[in-house]
DNA sequence: CATAAATCGAGAATTATTTCTTTATATATA
DNA sequence: TATATATAAAGAAATAATTCTCGATTTATG
């Protein structure tokens, strides 16, 4: 008598800012911190105290979770916990398929973390044959040629892109010959997809430009304030 | 006589917005593969056609760099990408040290594009005495304890953080310590550090948020439109 | 040399996101 | 029971970011 009724997740119909969206796995991760501490309610102002935000934001990005806190009171954490879960998805499992068995690749096969949200990585490919045929923290690693059969047979709709930028194409390709939905894309480089895939790009240097023009900005103005040189 | 004078950057009085970094190091990339192919000039228009983005945010975009364009004509390739690496600092070098010599700071390490954004990871470190002492893509691995005198030594002020998240913030007290001026941090964790001192966090689970939630609302509406179940 | 087409640049308009304000409600305390 | 206080919720206002509009400029073409 909790979600059958009527809108459990508000539905969706127009979506939610990203800005939300990268915000409530921060939540997530101090909600379920506070719950291993003994708690059991939690507020926004206390949620923001910790994470130095807004707590109106707050409110906002949890109202789209559908959870509804009371007055002088706030959120049940465990019902926040598991409506952020089932909001974006991760209290169901979804398969993935990892192309590129590098170092990256490892580092997040090796990642025991994934599990939390929802995300098993299954499988791992690689164009190298040399690479082929081991195994990788449990997962098998095997040729890319064998991609698009297996992700069919196993219906795997999920694919993490881990190669060099001039291969990301190619990899890309045979996720979509093999019928993947989403793609998170490690490759510094675009790739095109037909319309219906979702693609997310981690990449790394635009975290990077962020940081360093900081840095430049910085180091610029402390120079002409302070510096030697006027 | 195109430095010097005046303004080359627009002083930045004002911080630029964070998506409009974001998406500098793309037009980098694509304008040093076009350079590559022989072009000299570039417009707007086939920027955005090629990125697909709107032509007016990548000129407001570009403007930030400092750099004009001419009417019919557009950028100067080479001038457009001296430009954005000036702006972002890319055209000087900066040394890091790296914490976590785990298989995510082995793809760091090894990722050799940094060195075009003028970032060079000289060492790297880890509580872990086994995995010190040797080299890892031409780098010395050492125990963090050695971390922030070599730091102060060697004037390295920028660190990479690629432990695990309940290191994370003991590896920040050390580059902290070290008198470090900027953080890239990897770990899925918050680190507390002085004000001065600049954090960009790099939390795979926020992208992996975005993409689930998104592949779980096209799941949603797909069953509620074409699904099995009406 | 006049005309057309492409594109920059500046600013207006729109849209998205964050922050502020107010109101209502639940709990604790006198 | 009455009062004070913390907080959610709703909506208004402010701020940030994107997109649109238009005038100016440069090159190409007839």
């Amino acid at each position: 008598m909790n979600e059958s009724k009527g809108r459990s997740i508000p539905e969706t119909v127009k979506g939610v800012p990203e800005p939300t969206l990268r915000r409530l796995p921060l939540y997530y991760r101090l909600l379920k911190q506070l719950r291993d501490s003994g708690r059991a309610g939690v507020s926004c102002t206390m949620i923001g105290t910790e994470l130095k935000l807004d707590p109106t934001q707050i409110r906002k990005d949890i109202e789209v979770t559908g959870t509804v806190g009371r007055p002088k009171v706030g959120y049940d954490i465990n019902e926040l916990i598991c409506a952020i879960e089932r909001f974006l998805g991760w209290d169901n499992t979804v398969e993935a398929f990892l192309v590129g068995a590098g170092s990256l690749g490892e580092a997040l096969m090796g990642y025991g973390g994934f599990t939390e949200c929802g995300l098993q990585i299954v499988a791992a490919f690689d164009v190298d044959p040399t690479k082929c045929h081991r195994v990788m923290h449990g997962k098998h690693v095997r040729h890319v040629s064998k991609l698009p059969n297996l992700m069919r047979r196993m219906k795997v709709r999920f694919g993490i892109i881990t190669v060099p930028a001039a291969e990301a194409q190619q990899a890309a390709n045979l996720l979509v010959e093999g019928g993947v939905l989403a793609i998170w894309n490690f490759a510094p480089a675009k790739i095109q997809v037909p319309e219906r895939v979702i693609v997310t790009n981690e990449d790394l240097y635009c975290s990077l430009a962020v940081l360093s023009q900081k840095m430049t900005r910085k180091l610029a103005l402390s120079r002409s304030k302070g510096g030697s040189k006027p």
